[in-house]
DNA sequence: GCCAACGTTGGC
DNA sequence: GCCAACGTTGGC
């Protein structure tokens, strides 16, 4: 049995308003256009396979939370737009479908591996902020930013205050 | 397609 | 618990 590591966690406390995440997908699979096409442009974020961002979806994203889009593997990766977290943690019904690539028999329906929050989308960036712009930002405000560390492959990493600022301020958008 | 980096698996 | 083999991720 695959033992979880203690998730990354916020230098924020609890109760200090919206925390700030970053999510990655292979447009090829689900893109931000999906989502945008999406009834009340919302879904749930599924085939997360990993436990360190199962952790994360199941115990540390909170409603009202904003995420950043990110494609990944792809022509230009980036951030395409956000999201809110519109409900959170609860088992993932892919893993359950053996009809679903992401079904995960050892997956026991009544004590669930793997976890989904619900996502609604609220900008789709007019120009993504790509990963090239990251990592030149990333001189300055951006050093620490956990998506673009070296060797990182979790597909969902948390995003400070200031970095969410920064990567905003560079697309020339904002959350009212 | 390549390959570095990392997570998971399973033999011992 | 160790660690080699294997699979996956994701930029290039």
């Amino acid at each position: 049995m695959p033992v979880a590591k203690p998730a990354a966690r916020q230098k924020t406390a609890p109760d200090e308003g919206p925390r700030y995440w970053l999510m990655k997908s292979e447009p090829s699979v689900f893109s931000i256009d999906d989502l945008a096409r999406r009834p009340r442009k919302t879904t749930h974020w599924d085939g997360v396979r990993n436990f360190q961002a199962r952790n994360m979806l199941r115990d540390e994203m909170k409603k009202g939370d904003l995420a950043f889009f990110y494609h990944s593997s792809c022509e230009v990766p980036g951030i395409y737009g956000v999201m809110r977290i519109a409900r959170e943690g609860y088992p993932d019904p892919s893993a359950f479908d053996p009809d679903d690539s992401h079904f995960d028999p050892k997956s026991d329906p009544s004590k669930p591996t793997w976890y989904v929050v619900d996502v609604q989308l609220l900008r789709r960036f007019a120009q993504p902020v790509t990963l090239e712009a990251l990592r030149a930002l990333s001189e300055r405000d951006l050093r620490d930013m956990q998506v673009l560390r070296r060797g990182n492959r979790l597909s969902i990493t948390p995003v400070s205050p200031a970095e969410f600022r920064c990567v905003m301020a560079r697309a020339g958008e904002r959350i009212d």
